[in-house]
This record gives structure tokens, sequence and C-alpha cells, in this order.
RNA sequence: GGAGGGGUGGCCGAGUGGCUAAAGGCAGCAGACUGUAAAUCUGCCGACGUACGUCUACGUAGGUUCGAAUCCUACCCCCUCCA
């Protein structure tokens, strides 16, 4: 199609959030005559999200700033029936209970990256629970059941993917675009809404959603897909040593986040300022220009305004200098994660690879003892040979504070604590 | 309900009585090289003990045996086909 006009699709494209879009002419005249409402579902597999859903969350806030209005659905109701999209296995089946603790964790997430409330483009928040929970089972079916074909259904990827693979495909699993089909249209009804997004594995979902608001009530509903991202390397986005990339802080703390931006692959560094910060193109494309060492630079801009989104510009603020001291002057940064033994352990001195273990640098004192001999561990940039080494008050530096590091970049601060 | 197949370490996947803490791959960690990047090469990769060692582990519970992931029994779970 020629240029879009609206704000929205305009910037969307620019920064490469666009997959697939049903109709983007249309979608973006409707987004041209006034203010439309879009939604994401997410489900409640979890207690926090994750760096994975962060192109659908940036695409909710891009909805709102260009002057629309975000609909986050939480699936309270959906992930008791689970989304056979992208899965090799039947999911387990969570209990309410999880997912009321899940959807509690999903939520502060949102809170900081959308502003909630009653103006025309705040956004909402709402529970697909509240609707699904009480379907009946033979009105559905003949209401809505009729609408869908399973000639259609089986050559879904989703289901396809399944059954090519010999893997196992519930019936439960089986019906779950077909709710997603009805919430779509349920929303249409209660919130006007006439947009549903998602990543690109949502497609088959969100067709589904769209087709059936034409044939039940002859509504024009749009679908658009986001690309799935990955890094140059190929790998899912999103891992690292210590698991998923969360973005709830209980779950990783805003240091950790920010070094995960920071370790950018080069190659990802423009694409990824377009979709994770909200920096100006024209600065974007300033960045990506840098080469070799200059580089770094860049990443360090992108993990200081990706931080910032999920955790605040003090956060933010406070990473970025904990990991200058650290990296850039090879000194004691405050922030560090830090670990504390009485003065009386001091005094008997503690076996390196037991402070190894306990500043959480390694899993056991097997690794410790091993991550030791082979050199990978310093004691105040002095590298280790010895895991029996004794740690005593002489280690300290000023200010009472050691610090131990594993690698080149995790470290931790030991010093002394309160006598217990 | 019937017949058959299967459950091995984070994942995939060998292994059908001792040589198996369990091949191989992936993922991960460290070292070298660097730029807190990628690629490459090297080493490590169940726990505990400074080594020889001990313990735990092959769906669960028992049993046979000097010795079991491997054989037997029961149970649980999954898959395929048939009804």
């Amino acid at each position: 199609m020629t240029q879009p006009r609206s704000e929205f699709l305009k910037t969307v494209i620019d920064r490469g959030f666009l997959h697939q879009c049903t109709d983007l002419e249309a979608l973006d005249a409707a987004a041209m005559s006034g203010r439309i409402a879009a939604y994401i579902g997410f489900d409640c597999t979890a207690d926090s999200l994750h760096v994975g859903n962060l192109v659908s969350i940036m695409m909710l806030r891009w909805l709102q700033r260009t002057g629309h209005r975000p609909i986050v659905l939480m699936g309270g109701g959906t992930t008791k029936v689970g989304d056979p999209s992208g899965k090799d296995e039947v999911r387990k089946l969570l209990s309410e209970t999880d997912i009321a603790r899940n959807m509690a964790g999903i939520k502060l997430a949102f809170a900081k990256f959308l502003s909630f409330g009653q103006g025309k483009t705040d956004a909402v928040m709402v529970n697909n629970a509240d609707w699904l929970d009480r379907l009946e089972y033979i009105p559905f079916l003949r209401e809505y059941g009729r609408h869908f074909s399973v000639n259609r259904m089986l050559g879904l990827d989703s289901v396809k993917l399944r059954l090519e693979r010999e893997q196992p495909l519930t019936f439960l699993e089986f019906n779950y675009m077909i709710l997603q089909a009805y919430d779509f249209l349920e929303l249409a009804r209660r919130q006007g809404c006439v947009l549903q997004m998602g990543g690109s594995d949502q497609w088959g979902n969100i067709v589904g959603g769209v087709d059936l608001g034409r044939r039940i009530e002859d509504r024009a509903l749009f679908g658009l897909t986001t690309p799935l991202i990955t890094t140059a390397s190929g790998a899912k986005m999103g891992k690292t040593a210590q698991g998923a990339v969360w973005l709830n802080d209980d779950r990783l703390p805003a240091y950790d986040y920010w070094q995960f931006w920071r370790n950018t692959e080069d190659s990802d560094v423009g694409r990824f300022l377009r979709l994770f910060t909200e920096l100006p193109l024209a600065e974007i494309d300033r960045l990506e220009k840098l080469r070799g060492q200059e580089l770094n630079e860049a990443k360090k801009t992108l993990a200081n305004a990706a931080t910032a989104l999920c955790h605040g510009e003090a956060a933010a603020r406070d990473a970025a200098e904990t990991a200058r001291k650290t990296f850039e002057e090879g000194g004691l940064a405050e922030g560090l994660p830090t670990v504390t033994f009485a003065a009386a352990q001091f005094a008997q001195g503690i076996e390196a690879f037991r402070v190894v273990v306990e500043a959480g640098l390694a899993k056991s004192n097997g690794e410790a003892r091993r991550l030791i001999r082979q050199g990978g561990v310093r004691l105040n940039d002095a590298v280790m040979t010895d895991e029996m080494q004794k740690i005593t008050h002489r280690d300290l530096g000023a200010g009472g504070t050691l610090k131990i590091s594993v690698g080149g970049k995790r470290h931790a601060l030991v010093r002394i604590g309160l006598p217990a």
C-alpha cells in the first residue's frame, strides 16, 4: 500500500512493529478518522511478563501515545483453557489461585507502561473470565460454534503443527481460538474495540475474531500482528543464565535488566532501539551507524531508555552508574548485589569458595571451586587460584568492602555485617 | 473397554544386568581473543568432601541379584490404533 497517513500506523511501520495486517488501508482510514480502541490479550501463565511480551506492550504504548485507547485483556478465562499456539505440548492446567496470583503480578508491569483511568485515551484492563466463565455450552455452540469451520481450524498453524508432529492436541485446547475470537467480539460490543494486536503466532486466532465479528454483526474489525523478535543469532529473545528476562523487579532486579540490554549483540542494536525505546528515529539512525567500540555508547543508550520505561528513570540511572563504576573504573559500586558476613567470621577467615556461593555467583560449592580453579573468579580484580584461600579483614578495602567477580560481568560486594 | 508403544540429567536423546554419574547433541558457565558484542578455539557442566571417596539420580512403590536405568510385580501418567 501507499504510505499510511495515521500517526499510529506510521510509527508502527517505521519502528518495525508490523508483521501482518488484515486490512492496512481500512485500518489507516479508521485511525485517521478518530480515536480507536485496540486490545492485546495476555494469558496469566506466569506471575510476571518478560521481554518477550515487550513488543506487545510497546504497541499498546504507542497506540496510547498516538491518541488512541489501549485495552489490556487479561486472560483469566482463556488461561484455564491454554493456548496451543507455538506449543509442542499440552499445557499444564493452572489452578484458579495460580491464575489470580499471576494476574496480580502481570498488572504491575502495565502500570508502568500505560496510564490507566477514565480519560479518553486512558487504558483499561478487563478480564475475559468476566464473560467466558458465564457461557453456557449449548447456547454458545448454537450461536457461535456454527460460524467456525473445523476444516479451517485444522489448517491453522497452531493446530497443524501439533498434528504433523503427532503431538497431542486436546479438545480443550482446540477450543482456545474460538474463545479468543469470541473475546474480540465481546470487546467490540463492550468497549467499541476495533483492532486486536498480538504476536505473529496469534494470527490465526486474531483472524478468527475478525471473521466472527463480520459474520455475526457485520462489524469491521481489524487484526495486526508483530514479528517474532529473535536476536541476530537466531535465538528467541530474552533468555539469560538465570532464565527469562522478567519485567517485574522482584523476579529480576533493575540492574540485571539494564545489563540484559547493555549486552545486546551489535547487529541488533538499531532494531532494538526502534522497538524497545521511544528515541526519535533520527537519533536511532545516528546511533546504529556507530562502529566498533563506539557502538557501546548506543548500547548504553538502549539500556538506559529501556530500563527507564520499565523501572523508572531513577532505577535506570542507578543501574547505569553502578555499571559505569564497576566496568569502566573497575571499582566498587554501591548497587551491586551485596552479601555480609559477621566480623567474627572475617576474623577466622572464610574460604573463598563459600563466599562465591553466598554471593550468589555459583549454585553449589562444587561449582564455586571449579570456577576458582579455572581462574574464573577475581577478588578485588586479582585472579584467585586457591579455592581454600581465606577471606579476612585484610582483603577488605577502604569502606570495609571487597568486590568478588565471576567472569567479566557478574560482580558482588562483600562486607562486614552487624553481629547476628 | 481392547491391542500396542513409551516415561532417562535444564531440554532433546543413546543406553536392555557389572566397564554407567549414565554416549551424543542443544542450552549454560569459565578461560583465551575482545568492545560488558558476535564468531572461533580450550576447559567445565548432580550434590557433598581439598584428591583416592561418599551420597543422590533413570515415572512411583516394592522385589530378584554379590550387583539393576537395564530383569520381575503392582501402581501412576502419556501416546498410537481399534471399539
